[in-house]
DNA sequence: ATATCCTGTCATTAT
DNA sequence: ATATAATGACAGGAT
């Protein structure tokens, strides 16, 4: 009675000050670790009541969670769970003696060894907090307060101990003349929040999942009242929904950084294949039947007039690269370009078909088919060496039928026929076979009709070559050093129409190739791409699944918040014993990681407490 | 007859 | 300076 009249006299003063700064603490350290140190402290003291609870601590450590602290979206989901414990730390409302909460306003919340002594409140001097002038110390020890030491058990003791305000001795404080200490106490029955808190250690074991306080007996704790608020609704169900977003957020991060970080460093492909991964990748192969070389190079080689190539071409299998080339070279240079077969070249050069034929463009090439993918490769080259062993009388070419079928596809002239041989290393990626129109649908001909179509297979470099009695196929011309196409175009008398010529065929010829590559490498980029988008639209997909089952669960999960903090509001009781107007509090989580009950502002301005001008309005208007 | 694709070629630029 | 690679653009043939 005494202390009714003390906050009816001196309340309203301190109430503008206190309703200012209220707020509720609970230190989640020892609330983990199942010490009520919080609660103690609100039981230990008509300080207690109000306390603001340092949730920080919690971030990215509670129950384990290791969220990417870059993740602001979290920022509320924190927030609301610590709102959400904030609100369990009261205990549960099952437990609550009476359905009317009392209101604690209380200045200060001591340190832990200073509740434990019950009779000697400390308190904090802190802004946001109202600074009771008992306390000549203000010492801000409460945010000095260490997590409450594992055996703190004066703080149980005293928790025990303390079935009513007066029960120890922080209830002596408010005695005779300490009115600073306001708080509004149950109506009825004082029950002091000790009992209150450990009345929440019935769903702890639920909600928090581990957490010592289980220890507690019950029996200690009186009969629990059964309650019909949504508390025992709500609280195991945000819990569900906060182990949901908690899985979510913990698979869903790793697994974003991965897909992210693997999906746009993919390889697009666009550099030059490997010899091996180009010969097995050349789309040209299978046109030519299974096991069978190119027809270019199997025609050349078994058409070829004289065995000096085949020969060299034998013996120079072993090598590679330029070292063929050279060795061919190098051939051709002891056999001096023989006369006899350039003679024998001379004489074919001179079909008066060909020269009608000269500028027919018809778009097919022999040479570059030949040459391209079928020249460059170690396996091409052994089987063309296996070949013109063959058709040296040497072993070799294990299939005749093959060779035979190539030879039927392709008869040629000893010029272009050994350009099979003259392999370009150059290429990094083998070019495409060039005639896809027709190699594969292209019957065995007989004699005569290949023939007649032999004038009508050549290029039309092949054709002005042999117009022009260059003594050099357009393989050669183009696959050959430029070392050695100087010393050609420079040691063997050509006219300037031939050097033109020659120059012209080189160039086309290696264009031709340069353009097959650049279109196989644009084919590759445009596929490279395409299934990066594929990719990358399944991930985008994914994560809008994520995003909304995220939005869906915060939206839940806030709900519940605000079901909460109106449950809470509803049961506090400002000092004149009056309920609370939820419309003009609220409960918030400053910057500091506390929870504050804090009055409703007008501008909705998201702040962490009240200013000094809401607090003299505060003030004026009680 | 037309559309589309493939290939060769030219022109240009970069290396 | 020259050769060559790369590539866009165009033309012609094939389907």
């Amino acid at each position: 009675m005494q202390f009714a009249k003390k906050y009816l006299t001196e309340g309203l003063i301190q109430l503008t000050i206190l309703l200012s700064l209220i707020g509720v603490r609970v230190d989640i350290d020892s609330y983990l670790n199942g010490y009520y140190t919080p609660l103690i402290e609100i039981n230990l003291g008509p300080s207690s009541a109000y306390t603001q609870t340092p949730f920080h601590s919690l971030r990215d450590t509670l129950d384990g969670y290791t969220v990417h602290p870059k993740c602001p979206e979290l920022d509320y989901f924190f927030a609301s769970r610590r709102l959400l414990d904030e609100v369990r730390s009261l205990g549960s409302p099952r437990r609550f003696p009476t359905p009317r909460l009392n209101a604690w306003l209380v200045h200060q919340v001591s340190s832990a060894t200073d509740k434990a002594e019950c009779g000697q409140p400390s308190h904090s001097s802190e802004g946001t907090e109202l600074q009771s002038t008992e306390h000549e110390e203000g010492s801000d020890a409460r945010d000095h307060l260490p997590p409450p030491p594992p055996d703190s058990g004066g703080h149980e003791g005293a928790v025990e101990q303390g079935q009513g305000p007066c029960a120890t001795g922080a209830c002596a404080a408010p005695k005779e003349g300490n009115t600073e200490e306001l708080k509004i106490k149950e109506e009825d029955e004082p029950v002091p929040l000790s009992q209150l808190a450990h009345s929440s250690t019935l769903e702890p074991e639920a909600l928090l999942g581990g957490t010592s306080a289980l220890s507690h007996p019950p029996g200690l704790h009186g009969p629990a009242v059964d309650s019909d608020q949504p508390w025992s609704q709500l609280l195991p169900l945000s819990v569900s929904d906060l182990e949901d977003l908690d899985s979510l957020v913990n698979a869903r991060l790793p697994e974003l950084d991965t897909d992210m970080s693997s999906g746009l460093s993919e390889d697009l492909g666009l550099q030059d294949m490997s010899l091996e991964d180009a010969l097995l990748s050349n789309p040209t192969a299978p046109q030519h039947g299974p096991g069978s070389p190119s027809p270019g190079l199997a025609v050349g080689l078994a058409a070829l007039p004289f065995a000096s190539v085949c020969n060299f071409t034998g013996n120079s299998s072993q090598g590679l690269g330029g070292g063929l080339d050279e060795a061919v070279f190098e051939h051709i240079n002891q056999l001096g370009l023989g006369l006899d077969t350039i003679d024998h070249q001379l004489l074919n050069c001179l079909d008066p078909q060909l020269l009608e034929d000269f500028d027919s463009d018809s778009g097919l090439s022999l040479e570059s088919s030949s040459g391209g993918p079928a020249s460059p490769g170690s396996s091409d080259l052994s089987s063309s060496s296996s070949l013109c062993e063959d058709e040296c009388g040497a072993t070799g070419y294990s299939s005749e039928a093959d060779s035979k079928s190539l030879l039927d596809h392709r008869p040629w002239s000893p010029v272009d026929l050994s350009e099979g041989v003259w392999h370009d290393h150059s290429y990094a990626s083998p070019p495409l076979l060039t005639y896809p129109h027709k190699s594969i649908k292209e019957e065995p001909m007989s004699d005569d009709e290949g023939s007649r179509l032999d004038d009508r297979d050549l290029s039309r470099d092949e054709l002005r070559a042999r117009a022009m009695c260059l003594p050099f196929s357009v393989l050669q011309i183009v696959n050959m050093p430029v070392e050695e196409f100087l010393d050609v175009l420079e040691s063997h008398g050509f006219t300037p129409d031939q050097v033109t010529l020659l120059r012209d065929i080189r160039r086309r010829g290696k264009n031709k190739l340069a353009a097959q590559n650049c279109r196989k490498r644009k084919l590759d980029a445009i596929t490279g791409l395409q299934e990066e988008v594929a990719r990358l639209q399944a991930q985008r997909d994914r994560l809008l699944r994520d995003k909304r089952l995220t939005a869906k669960t915060m939206c839940a999960v806030g709900q519940q918040i605000q079901q909460l903090t109106r449950d809470v509001l509803s049961r506090l009781r400002d000092p004149l014993g009056q309920p609370l107007n939820p419309d003009r509090y609220s409960l918030q989580c400053g910057a500091n990681g506390k929870v504050v009950l804090v009055p409703a502002r007008r501008p909705a301005v998201p702040g962490t407490g009240p200013n000094k001008t809401d607090k003299r309005k505060k003030g004026k208007k009680q």
